[in-house]
Formats: C-alpha cells, structure tokens, sequence
DNA sequence: TGCCAGGATGATG
DNA sequence: CATCATCATGGC
C-alpha cells in the first residue's frame, strides 16, 4: 500500500482488499452518498472525505496527509490485513462465495456514539429511510464544515431535546430510544470508554441498557462502533442463513471474525434478493 | 391497498 | 421461557 501527498489531496494505491464503494454501501454505515461526479462522499468526526476512485487507486480530495492518517487511514481500517482474514474465513464454502463476489468489503471503524444511534434508528426500519432519517439528524444538530457538509450531532447536543423536538425526523417510535441513549451517555449513566476492554457479554448487557437497545443493536453497535470482530448481528435475514446452511453452528473458520463474515453474507444475501 | 423494512418491548400463556 | 401484538413512517 502506498500513500502519496498530491497536490490538493491524497493517492492511495495498492491498498489490499480495499473496496470503499462496497464498503461504503453495503449496508454497515448510513452517511456515505454519490455526488454529481460520482465521487464517493462521507464525513466522519466532522471531516469530509470527496473520494475518486481512479486507474491507480483512489484520491481523496482536498485531504491533508495529516486529515488522511488521523481520520482515513483508521477509519477504512488499513493496517489490518484483511487479505489474511478473508482467507481465514474462507474454508467455509458459502462464505467463500460471498467474499468472491464481494471481495473488499471493510467493517468501517465508526465513531461509537454514531453507530449506537444509526442502529438504534434501524430497528424495524428500511436502509433508504434509516439514511433519510440519518441526514434529517445531522443537518439539523450537527455542524457544518467547510465542504459544506455535517457532522453527526453529539449527545450532548441531543440529551436536552426533546421528542418533540425530534418529530421533523420522522423517526417515529425511535425518537425516545434515540434520546434515552443520549441522555444516558451524557450522565455517564453509560460510559462508552468501559465497553472497550469489556467482555462482549459485559459490553451488550450494558449496552441493553439503553431503552430500544436489544442484542441486534448491540451487536451492531459493539461491531461497527467498538471493532469487536466476533460480534455478531443477527437480523432475520442472517438467521435465516444461519439456519439453512449452519444447522450444526457456525462455521469453526470464522471464529474471531464473526462479524466479517457476518457482513459478506449479509451483502450476499440482500443483493440476491434484489434480483 | 396491505405488507415490509438490518427489532425491541411489554403483556400474556 | 416462547409467543405475540404493537410501535411510526415511507416505499412499493
């Protein structure tokens, strides 16, 4: 892998299982879009990357080096060697379809508090409008950079709000579990920097806390919000799989990478069902 | 129109 | 402990 300081932005080149478009839409994060150029566009802790994809890689524009190794290089999660894991998890032939077609997929390392209300907003609910709902949120409490886009607002912003206050969003049921999980974030009723070095059963039981938190948005939340690997999130679709093809347990291979494996499948699966 | 969408909750058996 | 209606909203 190779990044290189253009002028007025960053080339990253051989960057191994890197995928950004899939992994940017496949179904993990609820911030990334298309601009007009076809661009790849998402912000993350308040910074915009504008990314190109190009013969020799991709360009990220209008990004420092410092920006890319701060933000970028973590977020897209670069020093892991996914190529191994791919391989790890791929004895299992249905896995290894789904990376074969798939191939690049990264679980982006979200900012915790993000991922926690994305999901919480999830729930029962269809990617299109988690996305609608997600943009209303941020254009409404979040800040605006200088690419003209916004941040995901903090919870501190949205613990003293109120569900009325929240209606715009169009939220519905959601709009109390999004401010309970706030309103518990702020008064360290919950302390997110504990979940960290906490066990997964720790982790989801204080997670659970939250009203409107159960395991799926756990699990959600502990794999794309705390890069816990071996978490697990089971919505119908992947219990469905599970079933049909595991009926003995989960594949041995996967263990440790769950959630990737997890995420392929999940890809798969819907992407099928698109046809 | 009625059903579904990356579920969770509270009531009930 | 398993089942079940209910929860808002929009898209089809």
């Amino acid at each position: 892998m190779i990044i290189n300081e253009a002028e007025n932005g960053i080339i990253l080149k051989d960057a191994k299982c890197l995928d950004i478009e899939l992994s940017a839409f496949c179904g993990q994060a609820f911030r990334w879009k298309k601009n007009e150029k076809g661009f790849i566009v998402g912000t993350v802790k308040g910074k915009t990357a504008i990314i190109e994809k190009t013969d020799e890689g991709y360009f990220f524009h209008s990004c420092s080096l410092k920006e890319f190794e701060e933000i970028w290089y973590d977020y897209f999660d670069l020093d892991t060697d996914y190529v191994n894991i791919c391989e790890k998890i791929s004895p299992d032939e249905s896995i290894k379809k789904a990376v074969e077609m798939y191939y690049g997929i990264r679980i982006l390392k979200q900012e915790p508090w993000e991922a926690l209300c994305s999901f919480i907003i999830s729930q029962n609910n269809n990617i299109p409008r988690i996305t609608g709902i997600i943009d209303r949120l941020c254009s409404t409490w979040g800040e605006k950079n200088e690419k003209g886009e916004y941040s995901f607002p903090s919870y501190e912003i949205l613990a003293g709000l109120t569900v009325e206050d929240l209606a715009p969003l169009k939220a519905g049921f959601r709009s109390k579990y999004i401010l309970d999980a706030a309103q518990k974030l702020k008064n360290k009723e919950i302390d997110l920097n504990k979940i960290y070095s906490a066990t997964m059963d720790e982790a989801r039981e204080e997670l659970m806390k939250i009203k409107g938190v159960g395991p799926k948005v756990a699990e959600c939340t502990l794999l794309y919000g705390f890069y816990k690997k071996e978490a697990f999130p089971v919505d119908v679709w992947v219990k469905r799989i599970v079933s049909e093809l595991y009926p003995e347990g989960l594949p041995e291979c996967i263990k440790g990478n769950e959630g990737i494996a997890q995420q392929y499948l999940f890809h798969w699966r819907r992407n099928l069902k698109e046809e």
